[in-house]
DNA sequence: GCCCTTCCTGATAATGGTTCTCACATGGCG
DNA sequence: CGCCATGTGAGAACCATTATCAGGAAGGGC
């Protein structure tokens, strides 16, 4: 156990939930996106291998896919949301370039140093949402070629 | 300077952006607010306060605040964007209650140890989120006693 | 394999937060 | 004072997401 999710197998990618030839064609295509995408984008994307979908089916896949942890959503981009498919099973975070959308994990940075602070305070810390912004090391050296 | 918005005094509230009256009423009342609030609540309170202002004013005033860093996004909750006031003007971060929405500034737990990882593997950082989730004092006793 | 219940599917309508339109008012500077 | 860029407001438009609802399929039990 604990690398299920990483390929799309639809063995635990939805968890308990019922799985469809729909369903796992939509989870086959989230893997193999290597960077965060659109509901709009998957739902194109499972059209073109040739294993049409209602979209209505791919938004409720891929709420289906968030509750079973196999996908996280990426904020929102343009007043769509973003999501990426999560290959990881353990806590951590994630590093998500502006300009080619790529997902990269991240270790958590909240320590005891960080969490004790409000905890002295009376606060009870239940969760935390931690994400990085900026290039990867393609688009960088792909903007420090367009910038002479 | 450094202490301008945190009263809600419209002085340099709105950066360089033209002041009106509505634009005064809404910033007032959003300084009122001691956490959380969507669109539609602060309009209601600057109807209630006797300065009525249209709620196409209220969402453009919004942006506004924000974009001058008086007003922070904290996430969504049922469908509408929640902000709220932010008095400080240094680097920071937010812990908000998700029981009744107090917000708390906190210190960015993110030192070179969490960013140098990435960044030695060719990423370059260029902005982060952080936000703690979980319930302030008031609330975490409210909920203990209504467990017995 | 067969049944039966629960859950998924999909075309479409509906929802609702947010943004746009455009004529009018007003802020702020010279 | 004027001037003009900018803000205002009522309503329409936008559009991502969700609800409908009849039909189909998954999958546990036998
Ligand atoms: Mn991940
Ligand atoms: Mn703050
Ligand atoms: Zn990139
Ligand atoms: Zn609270």
């Amino acid at each position: 156990m604990g690398r299920a999710r990483t390929t799309g197998e639809t063995k635990g990618a939805f968890g308990g939930a019922r799985v469809s030839r729909q369903r796992r064609a939509i989870a086959s295509a989230a893997a193999r996106f290597g960077s965060a995408f659109t509901v709009e984008r998957l739902h194109a994307a499972v059209t073109d291998a040739g294993e049409p979908a209602g979209l209505a089916t791919v938004y409720r896949a891929v709420t289906a896919l968030v509750d079973a942890g196999s996908l996280v959503g990426i904020g929102t981009r343009d007043g769509s949301a973003l999501y990426a498919w999560c290959g990881r099973d353990d806590h951590h975070h994630h590093f998500v370039c502006t300009r080619c959308g790529a997902v990269r994990g991240i270790e958590c940075p909240l320590g005891e140093s960080a969490l004790g602070a409000v905890r002295g305070e009376g606060y009870t810390v239940t969760g935390h949402d931690v994400t990085l912004y900026g290039l990867c090391p393609d688009c960088r050296h792909a903007r420090d070629g367009a910038t002479p």
